[in-house]
DNA sequence: CGCTATGTTGATCCATATCAATAAGTGTGG
DNA sequence: CCACACTTATTGATATGGATCAACATAGCG
């Protein structure tokens, strides 16, 4: 039940230096947050981090994969899915406020957890990870606003057409690609119920989408991508 | 038609300073983003910057107001709505990638603008403006994750009740309150059609909210409060 | 004082949610 | 390896939230 709970073995260090917010800093300020990190690993269906709770830990997720998902009122929406290898709950910790989602591990994951106030200790030390860390938090920032105008200004069929482009580009752009999880969460991470997922596939069989299961062919690109309208301010998610 | 361009006049230094942002950095780093500042007058209604535009500024907002939209295929919503005295646009100059949004003035508006690179030079060197930087992303962050968890897990109807509540509360909590902007934005911000508002102010007249031009009277605190079920981690807007 | 933009109301349509039933996987333990 | 349970996906029927269209009222504003 309960995760091994182990200091940080130096084994992972390369891993974590590639992510964009340590690649650069200073060696002996990387040493400094990594003396105080640990590493866990957790069974799937785990729920790591509760909103509303106040954030004492940055999290890498390592490898595996995390469901940051929100609740109200009974109800519950998946705002995003964390990927190896990537920070994630950032603004809580630099902020030290509750979180604002939950985090639940989709797979078995390993996870490093550095404690918020050593990355704090460190970002006024270091130059080169204060601006690393405004680089990655404007980049969440702009992240969100363009996931809020999908929400806002796009139908549901608009947004599954406009999702399946950009997977099939992450996929390597070949016509046919898997999705990459089950159709439950992207129902819900593109704000619409699965029964809606369900239909709003059928509809897209008209501008050439085949759906096997997770198996997705892209039969006419040009046609889909006239339907899709894909807008850089919206669906390049790497400025 | 042209509005007037004039460097930054000194008296404009102390307003600038009550942001956070700028209030606890070093005086000589301060005076050295003013130095390369201007400051502008522009009349209502005026597009200031335009979405997908590379970004030259950091806007400061001194008085007036600005309206932050973002359209795609046709249609256009109101993501946000700046008021004095704040900043805006600050992800896309940190991040020297286009606007996500255009800006537009709803009333005669007074604004600073800050050369990006004037800002990112400063940031290097002043640890207490990086630090400020950092807080004040993290919070736009925030405040967009709220705003997406609004979207998701709220109908309108809910949505507006909670408006209210928290316009209420900025108004100083009196009963009676105004509504600080016209309706028909109102609707765009809140992800609605202004037909569908109207309704959704009739709707909540069974728990006691009368509407008035733009004056809202809460008749019935409590019965209110309890159908709109507030909730800190997407309602308050201050962490 | 009229003009134009905004707000309201009604009728209708459409997208999406909900409810219900079934089918298809997926994993578990015997 | 199969049988069983359990979750997920699909499909159909229906309900509802919200959009659209149209008419009218109203409020700012020149």
């Amino acid at each position: 039940m309960c995760p091994v709970r182990l200091t940080m073995p130096e084994s992972d260090y390369p891993d974590i230096r590639e992510v964009h917010l340590f690649a650069e800093m200073a060696e002996d300020s990387f040493e400094a947050l990594m003396r105080g990190a640990y590493v866990q690993n957790f069974p799937p269906q785990i729920e790591l981090i509760t909103e509303g709770e106040p954030s004492d830990f940055l999290h890498v997720l390592l490898t595996g994969s995390v469901d940051l998902v929100s609740s109200w009122n009974g109800r519950e929406t998946s705002m995003a899915t964390v990927r190896p290898i990537s920070t994630f709950i950032l603004a809580a910790t630099i902020r030290d406020a509750p979180y604002l989602m939950s985090a639940r591990t989709l797979e078995k994951s390993r996870i490093a957890l550095i404690p918020s106030q050593d990355v704090r200790a460190v970002f006024a030390d270091d130059h080169v990870f204060a601006r690393a860390i405004v680089t990655e938090l404007a980049q969440c920032y702009r992240s969100v606003i363009k996931s809020q105008k999908d929400l806002k200004l796009r139908t549901s069929r608009e947004r599954l057409a406009n999702y399946l482009l950009r997977q099939q580009r992450r996929a390597g752009g070949a016509a046919g690609f898997d999705l990459e999880f089950e159709k439950r969460r992207l129902a819900s991470v593109l704000g619409m119920t699965p029964e809606n997922l369900s239909r709003a596939f059928k509809g897209l069989g008209a501008y050439g989408v085949a759906v096997d299961g997770t198996r997705i062919t892209i039969e006419d690109q040009q046609d889909l991508e006239r339907f899709a309208k894909s807008d850089p301010l919206i669906d390049d998610h790497t400025t």
